[in-house]
RNA sequence: GCGAGAGUGGCGGAACUGGCAUACGCGCUGGACUUAGGAUCCAGUGAGGAAACUCGUGGGGGUUCAAAUCCCCCCUCUCGCACCA
């Protein structure tokens, strides 16, 4: 009967010990290590795909405690949302008992998961405590001029009876329920990150280990744009039509413009060109088509004459002005110079015009002009047709054009940016109150520092209204209140945050929890701050990251942090995958890490979830792989088991002398030092290669299998090869250690040692026993291997030459060739290259 | 369409700087022990071939003594963005 690792009776006993291996004192900060995972929304049915995320940082700290630093781990809840609501809608309890109850069953799936964190540091986004400093951060912005009020087209979820982000709604839809989003006009709260939209864009620079498609997914959605913003004058009309326009160059090759429907101007355009009447039914199917349509591939360029003409400043032609569906009011100007010879979606519009638009083309490849298009050249070449600029290049012509068009006023060089102000407000209970009063008097102004937070009343009707306004709306005592500057009678804001702004400084508060003087310790933040590794799910690529970055570049503005950037390097893992798709409740593949830990213990779970393949790509989730970890937890368990005795007090230093070692006992050693190279190097030097590491780890296990089996001396228990053994079995805890916690602890404890495996260092490789002293060179003539010679270590050169010339199966293979050149690749192969 | 990543045995994957392709694990085949095996251990396991050998990292070309790795062209898949003027 075969020994197994009695994981249920060890794993709690150790899993409440580590509590105080992971309490981090932060006053020691010379050897910090700031390791975060991202903060979990207490959604309450933790999976195996989150479970991978945990497991990687749970992990990486362990390492890097066993690395010598002064390791940070901190969790919390990003606790406000929807969901709870939702969940509290449904079966009728309140979102703060919902959300508490998944807070307390979330927190024991992290320990049996054997990850553990510094509990005392736990921060609760919907807890006054917490959200106090959310509005106090509020109001920071508010009095630097970076959270306004303002009327906007918001996107609408009729199901979630809430507006969206732009961020939130995808291919028209709403993220989060599917249901179809329309525009409304609301008056909402806003923070000004596009102020910070160049500072975002260059700070990227500073990031360079962050993953390049995080990168490049924040360049793209900060979308900076250079190019001109040209005047055509309205005709009979003292009007301007500002166009923006990247390739100011093809100008001479505008035949038409396009302004979007719900431009300001169109109205009056319409009633100009007399053609009021019909265009209004234009407007309104441009309207119905807006959200929607809008977002799917084949949206169709849909165009109306207004019956107005403008001239191009640049020849003076008169074009006519079109309303055109394509045409998008909250990018640019909302105006757009028509150029059907150079551009794909004005050759399209053209082409569906009924009207006849002219298709000039001012930009040839080959200098010369070519007979009609089928499609718009949108490459560069010398330009044509444009007056006195015919003949140059067309990206110099482009200076050479605003500069002229400047000079008559009627062109200047501006950037615009895709990312739009954040959209903060939000019509919905479970939230932190956005901390303003409304006064008749003195209009909008913040709540007092002092008088933060503004609570949150706990009796509310906080099913949605369904009318633009938060339940927060229905509780008197709520909004009835005292305007903070004149005292007199006002009306709090009723709307709540949106929960991204809860999650964009919380990496802040851990390092001072408790501190109910301020939201965080600026010295000690400085001093621990930039977060050394930040791991985290990819579909956080985009806004978390943003927001948090832009709400820490602003505290650094006011003088608050000496840092710009809070994340130095980011680890996004890779989703779990399960028939195909990715795991998910609505998808219903998701996985129950318990009963898998039940069964199999946590160890053989971790070590599985770490084995499944490179942490940074998406896997496939298999429970009958799982059996591979279990037998090498078992392997490594029975290692220990079946030679207690020799291993009494293994933990300590060996005296072994490789010097002396026989070549069986030397494999050994060089196999332990190989292993800790590798493990170490695929761990920090390859970025968290946990998969590779564990593959070194159980090749090592095979080798001392070997050794027990095979070698004489280790039979009779010799002292030389007992103590080779013990050097391993020491090693080989010590590096499994972080991956398989609970085993290797255990393991530790019983040999005898009264200290956590956890306070000691990762072992360092003799580097001088990487490399065995013979090896086997491997021969080849004309690139195919055709022989293979056993050769010593630090043979020249010369010498392998004519070892491998010298062997039979060579001489046969060469036969009466003529031997070109040999290429002689030390401690690797020869090549013999004959004609 | 643009951007990023990927394509290697039956499967997950390894191969770090161009130098032994398929480490490690799963699965499978055979064997040992056994009343039994969903335990454990041993052996085998890319394809073809009796063998010598030949072929083999999505496809095609190239560079090189040598290519999974570098270059060119193409195909497929995943993710992100998508009328951004």
């Amino acid at each position: 009967m075969a020994d197994v690792f009695p994981f249920q009776e060890i794993e709690t006993k150790w899993q409440a010990r580590w509590d105080e291996l992971f309490r981090c004192d932060t006053s020691r900060t010379a050897d910090k290590y700031y390791c975060l995972m991202m903060f979990p929304y207490p959604s309450g049915d933790l999976h195996v795909g989150h479970g991978r995320n945990y497991i990687i940082g749970d992990a990486l700290a362990r390492f890097k405690m066993m690395d010598g630093a002064n390791v940070l781990a901190p969790m919390g809840w990003d606790s406000f949302g929807l969901p709870a609501e939702n969940a509290a809608i449904k079966n009728e309890i309140h979102p703060r008992e919902w959300t508490e109850r998944n807070i307390a069953a979330m927190k024991r799936q992290f320990y049996r998961w054997g990850v553990i964190y510094d509990w005392s540091r736990e921060v609760t986004s919907c807890f006054p405590e917490y959200y106090r400093w959310t509005q106090w951060i509020f109001v920071r912005l508010f009095k630097a001029g970076l959270a306004y009020r303002e009327e906007a087209s918001v996107n609408w979820c009729p199901s979630c009876k809430t507006v969206l982000a732009n961020e939130q709604v995808a291919g028209g839809v709403c993220e989060r329920c599917g249901s179809t989003v329309y525009l409304k006009k609301l008056a909402q709260w806003f923070f000004r990150i596009r102020k910070y939209a160049d500072r975002l864009l260059d700070d990227l620079d500073k990031l360079p280990n962050w993953p390049e498609r995080v990168r490049v997914m924040q360049r793209n959605w900060i979308g900076r744009s250079e190019g001109v913003e040209v005047s055509f004058l309205l005709e009979g009309m003292d009007e301007r039509l500002e166009c923006f326009t990247t390739r100011v160059d093809t100008i001479y090759g505008a035949t038409f413009i396009a302004i979007a429907a719900d431009h300001p101007l169109s109205a009056e355009l319409l009633e100009r060109g007399g053609r009021a009447a019909e265009g209004k039914e234009f407007l309104q199917m441009v309207r119905e088509l807006q959200v929607q349509e809008r977002e799917k591939a084949e949206f169709t360029k849909e165009g109306f004459f207004t019956g107005c003409y403008a001239a191009n400043p640049a020849n003076g032609r008169r074009v006519p002005v079109y309303l055109a569906s394509y045409v998008l009011m909250e990018y640019g100007t909302g105006v757009v110079m028509g150029v059907p010879a150079h551009d794909q979606r004005d050759f399209e519009f053209v082409r569906r015009s009924p009207i006849d638009i002219d298709v000039v083309q001012v930009i040839s490849p080959d200098g010369a002009q070519s007979p009609g298009l089928s499609e718009a050249y949108t490459g560069d070449g010398r330009l044509i047709n444009s007056e006195a600029f015919d003949g140059l290049d067309n990206r110099i012509g482009m200076a050479h054009i605003t500069a002229r068009l400047a000079e008559k006023g009627l062109a200047r060089p501006v950037v615009h940016f895709r990312l739009k102000d954040w959209l903060i407000s939000r019509q919905r209970y479970w939230g932190a109150p956005i901390p303003m009063v409304h006064c008749r008097k003195c209009g909008v102004v913040p709540v007092k520092e002092e008088d933060l937070p503004v609570i949150l009343p706990e009796n509310v009707d906080f099913h949605p209204r369904g009318d633009g306004k938060s339940p927060l709306a229905t509780v008197a005592g709520f909004v009835e209140t005292a305007c903070p500057v004149c005292g007199g009678p006002a009306e709090r804001d009723t709307d709540t945050m949106d929960t991204f702004v809860d999650s964009s400084w919380y990496f802040l508060r851990y390092l001072s929890p408790r501190d109910s003087s301020r939201p965080f310790d600026s010295s000690l933040v400085n001093a621990w701050l930039p977060v050394d590794q930040y791991v985290g799910g990819i579909e956080h690529a985009i806004l978390h990251l943003m927001y948090s970055r832009f709400i820490v570049k602003f505290l650094h503005d006011e003088g608050l942090v000496s840092f710009d950037e809070p994340f130095r390097n980011l680890f996004t893992q890779g989703m779990i995958h399960r028939n195909g798709a990715k795991m998910s409740k609505s998808k219903g593949n998701v996985v129950n890490p318990v009963p898998l830990i039940d069964k199999y213990g946590a160890d053989t779970v971790r070590i599985y979830t770490l084995f499944i393949g490179p942490p940074e790509k998406d896997a496939e989730w298999s429970d009958r792989a799982m059996e591979g970890a279990y037998r090498f937890v078992n392997r490594v368990w029975r290692l220990y088991a079946n030679h207690r005795e020799i291993l009494q007090g293994a933990f300590g230093e060996e005296s072994i002398d490789p010097e002396i070692l026989d070549e069986d006992r030397l494999k050994l050693y060089r196999a332990v030092q190989v292993t800790i190279e590798r493990v170490t190097g695929d761990i920090f030097a390859r970025g968290f290669q946990f998969n590779t590491a564990i593959s070194a780890l159980m090749e090592l296990t095979n080798e001392m299998y070997l050794f027990i089996e095979q070698n004489e001396a280790f039979k009779r228990r010799d002292p030389g090869a007992t103590s080779l053994f013990r050097d391993a079995m020491k090693n080989l805890l010590l590096l499994l250690a972080p991956i398989a916690p609970h085993l290797c602890e255990e393991i530790w404890e019983r040999m005898g040692s009264g200290t956590t495996i956890f306070s000691r260092k990762l072992p360092k490789a003799n580097s001088r026993y990487l490399k065995s002293g013979t090896y086997t060179l491997v021969v080849q003539v004309n690139g195919k291997i055709r022989s293979r010679i056993e050769a010593e270590k630090d043979t020249p050169r010369e010498k392998l030459s004519e070892l491998a010339l010298a062997d039979d199966k060579i001489r046969k293979f060469i036969g009466e060739g003529k031997i070109i050149k040999v290429i002689v690749i030390p401690e690797s192969l020869v090549n013999i290259v004959v004609k």
